[in-house]
RNA sequence: GGGCGAAUGGCGGAACUGGUAGACGCGUUGGACUCAAAAUCCAAUAGUAGUAAUACUGUGAGAGUUCGAUUCUCUCUUUGCCCA
């Protein structure tokens, strides 16, 4: 082969790179004559370097922004950091470090590595979270969501990790333990701020049924996650020594009422104070706060309890006495932290009935069985209510928890009520590297807003690390402070990074806006995200959060009326890879292996053994990662878009493959020689053969299929699209073509392929003299139809040939040619045809007796 | 335990509203070029039988609806994710 001809992608890449820069082509501004397009990925965490996922995340994004681009929309495609949060924190302790330059050094690495992609971003609208530019305005959102009455203060439970010092929100406890240091959670009581997310409960849920193109999946996971539940709370009578009055419980099923046989109350629960002194109640308490706070680490734990002395009354009949337990699978801050026991009807109720020897009533039978009784576990299906009084006969639940409600209400002994699992939203975090929170407080420790006109509150910078908890507690005199000459310390808690990244769309739409958040103009014109696409793992959380965001600034403000901030929701599989381990257990990652003849060694150690485990997704702690930049250096940025796209659909998880990468490298090579070609034959000149068909027809088919594709996310089967057009023009050209016909096709091929690999595509219109300006190719759908089609006849419904015949044929002429055609002559021989079925320009299907 | 998905060749995966199952790629095999190798190109590639034409089987298992089911319905198995 010539090497002269091999496509250098190196300084290609660089040269379109450099182009797009320097002409500002992906720069955007607010244009009210055109239409706009929101495009948005997920941002990067700064942690060093980019990974596999990111090149993914962002390639998706990349091709649909081309896409809308080149369709003539008003593109926004930004790009930012969230960066703010732990790890800077934690590298910085290890390497005594300074988190901002840290953080700083990463983002630029991973910049200049985004670059390398030729990702068409808008790098004049970067963003830092970590920058006071940024969060200057979020202490701003803070005090007006703290004027509005959205954020509050209380003391409460907190998962607390004793390793990183930090509070935890439930989702980051796994099993248990902290998902980072991996430490078992205490529980810990302490003062938190809290944003009002629960007001918006009933909102959230509602506002699901409106995203219309969000993945189904991801708004049950949200719907689950809120928890509506339609109930009741009932107050019961206590007897019982000491002396207590009354017990409130909230219950989803009161029709169950005459079942119950106890009731649980959660170890803090406000009758807990008469046990103080108790010593067995205390070694009980202990026992309990080992449980952790989660309601899956409850779930999986023993069922135990603590006996009282206490009885509750059955509030139906004023008659039945049950036990009062304290129990460890009781949360106090779900329903009143008490609830009463129906061991027949719930499988945790009955665990703990079966445990403590308590009585078990069975009061909802089967619709089709008769002498129901509960017996190895606890029957929660539909039927009919029995052993319950006046309830007997009603159908379970429908008609019974209506009934049973209406009878609490008459009587004043309940209410009904509606329960949210959604818990208002913790934003305290006992760390340095976070927005701090604009609050201080005088000597009486009574809450002082920080004024307007001092923000941002800067965090202090040289600040000692390695000591124990909060970094700013131990900082005095940032902590401590002089207002209008009275003493003050400082809220030394920081924001949730979750907080960051809850409106960070808003930003974009204005980045440089100084006095304000965001521009209201701007976000009129930009918001809301047309397509957002990230990983699956913030379905509930960070989406969530930033609904409520949106919504608080919406709330009691009319300039806005936004409500939700992504219209479009495309959630993206992860990058797996094998995973290796050696002898000794030790994670090897895939750069220290080498394979000879289908055995896998570690690099120049013929005898070592290494363990193949099993392709997951691709991290750190297992070594198994591949990085993107060398990747890219070995085969250009457009080779890797190709290949991370082409092995699976982008919403299912990637196996990576070297193979597979070196394929696609391949791949491109040969486009170009197949440019080459093209190139050659378009300057032939041969203009007066005849309009070719053929290649029309082609071109057409293809736009239509890479639309369609492009539309459904169908990115995989666009890579094979472009290979059947490699195929098919390889061989083509090869043929007598017009040359301007030829070119006039292979424009448009290249532009239908540049939203996947744009380098080598704008070299290509470049190298034969075409506009970079682009235009989406409309299709001609006269090409689209062939004028003979393939016919399948069956008989008796198997396929037993195909007749290639004219497009619109009739049942009666297609009938003729098959029953003249000699492969048929076995099957319809001397048989009698019963009934023909015809499918137009599909297939002919001949039933026939046998 | 509950919810939501998924299951198609050796592998990743295609298949419009029910209408030719296996597009495209990887791998494998054979061939060309070469002293040889790499690279590249050509061909074959679901299984079984057959030289072949062809026939039969085949989309996790079993049933059902239908002229016809990867696609729709039911039951089951395995598996993934989320929640408990």
């Amino acid at each position: 082969m010539n090497t002269d001809s091999r496509y250098n992608f190196k300084e290609i890449e660089k040269k379109w790179q450099n182009y797009w820069e320097s002409k500002k082509t992906f720069s955007t501004k607010v244009d009210k004559n055109k239409k706009k397009f929101y495009c948005l990925e997920m941002f990067p965490y700064p942690s060093g370097k980019i990974h596999m996922g990111h090149v993914r995340n962002y390639t998706i994004g990349d091709v649909l922004s081309r896409y809308k681009i080149i369709n003539g929309f008003n593109v926004l495609h930004p790009m930012g950091w969230d960066s703010f949060g732990l790890p800077a924190e934690n590298a910085a302790k290890e390497n005594n470090l300074d988190p901002k330059e840290w953080t700083e050094k990463n983002i630029s690495v991973m910049k200049s590595q985004l670059k390398k992609l030729g990702l068409s971003i808008d790098w004049d609208r970067e963003i830092s979270t970590c920058s006071e530019e940024y969060y200057k305005h979020q202490q701003l959102f803070f005090l007006e969501l703290f004027e509005k009455g959205l954020v509050y203060r209380k003391e409460n439970f907190v998962n607390w990790d004793p390793l990183d010092e930090t509070v935890l929100a439930n989702e980051q406890v796994i099993d248990g333990k902290g998902w980072r240091s991996g430490a078992i959670v205490e529980r810990k009581k302490l003062n938190q701020w809290f944003f009002n997310i629960s007001k918006f409960a009933d909102e959230l849920l509602a506002g699901l049924d409106d995203l219309k193109n969000w993945p189904n999946k991801v708004k049950i996971m949200q719907k689950n996650w809120i928890g509506k539940s339609f109930g009741c709370e009932i107050d019961f009578k206590i007897e019982g020594n000491p002396s207590i009055d009354k017990i409130r419980c909230f219950t989803t099923r009161p029709d169950t009422l005459f079942g119950f046989s106890f009731m649980a109350l959660s170890p803090d629960h406000p009758v807990a104070k008469n046990f103080e002194n108790n010593k067995e109640f205390q070694e009980f308490k202990e026992e309990c706060s080992k449980t952790g706070t989660t309601e899956e680490s409850l779930a999986i734990a023993e069922k135990i309890g603590f006996k009282t002395n206490l009885f509750a009354i059955n509030p139906l009949n004023q008659k039945e006495k049950v036990p009062v337990y304290f129990a460890n699978f009781v949360l106090m801050d779900y329903g009143f932290g008490a609830v009463f026991g129906c061991p027949a009807h719930d499988q945790r109720d009955f665990d703990f009935a079966k445990k403590y020897n308590l009585s078990i009533k069975t009061v909802v039978k089967p619709n089709d069985v008769d002498n129901f009784e509960v017996d190895k576990e606890a029957y929660t299906g539909s039927g009919v209510i029995i052993n319950s009084d006046m309830l007997n006969g009603l159908k379970a639940p429908e008609e019974s928890i209506i009934k049973t409600i209406e009878i609490l209400e008459k009587d004043k002994i309940g209410t009904r009520k509606i329960n949210f699992r959604l818990k208002d939203w913790g934003v305290s975090r006992q760390r340095y590297w976070g927005c701090p929170i604009p609050i201080a407080y005088d000597e009486k420790g009574e809450i002082l807003t920080i004024a307007k006109k001092d923000l941002p509150v800067k965090l202090p910078s040289n600040i000692k690390l390695n000591t124990k908890g909060n970094p700013l507690d131990s900082d005095k005199k940032w902590k401590n402070i002089k207002i209008n000459g009275k003493n003050f310390t400082r809220e030394t808690d920081t924001l949730d990074t979750f907080v960051d990244s809850s409106w960070y769309f808003l930003r974009f739409c204005s980045p440089r806006n100084n006095d304000y958040g965001f521009n209201p103009d701007e976000i009129k014109y930009w918001m809301p995200v047309d397509q957002y696409i990230g990983g699956v793992e913030h379905a509930i959380l960070h989406l969530l959060y930033s609904r409520f965001f949106m919504r608080s600034i919406d709330y009691k403000n009319d300039k806005f009326n936004i409500k939700e901030p992504f219209d479009g929701l495309f959630t993206q599989g992860m990058v797996c890879h094998e995973t290796y381990k050696d002898q000794n257990n030790n994670w090897i990652s895939p750069e220290e292996i080498e394979i000879i003849d289908k055995k896998y060694y570690k690099k120049n150690d013929k005898n070592s053994k290494i363990i193949v485990g099993p392709s997951e997704s691709m991290s750190k702690s297992k070594k198994n990662v591949i990085d993107p930049e060398n990747i890219i250096n070995d085969y250009g940025a457009d080779s890797v878009r190709l290949f991370i796209l082409s092995d699976s659909p982008p919403e299912k998880d990637v196996q990576w493959s070297e193979q597979g990468m070196v394929s696609s490298y391949k791949f491109v090579q040969k486009l170009w020689m197949l440019h080459l070609k093209i190139k050659n034959k378009i300057s032939e000149e041969k203009n007066n053969t005849a309009d070719n068909l053929e290649l029309n027809k082609f071109t057409n088919q293809l736009i239509y299929k890479i639309t369609n594709n492009l539309e459904s996310f169908s990115y995989n089967v666009i890579i094979a699209n472009m290979y059947e057009t490699y195929n098919f023009l390889i061989k083509h050209i090869e043929k007598d073509i017009n040359s301007k016909d030829l070119l006039d096709n292979y424009k448009k091929i290249l532009t239908v392929f540049s939203p996947i690999i744009p380098h080598l595509t704008s070299e290509c219109l470049y190298d034969i003299g075409a506009n970079q300006n682009l235009a989406w190719p409309s299709v001609n759908h006269k090409y689209l139809k062939n004028e003979n089609i393939d016919y399948v006849i069956q008989v008796n419904g198997k396929k037993r040939t195909v007749i290639n015949a004219q497009i619109d044929i009739e049942q009666d002429k297609i009938l003729n040619i098959a029953k003249n055609d000699n492969l048929l002559d076995k099957y319809l021989n001397n048989k009698s045809i019963k009934k023909v079925i015809f499918v137009k320009n599909r297939l002919l299907n001949i039933l026939i007796n046998e």
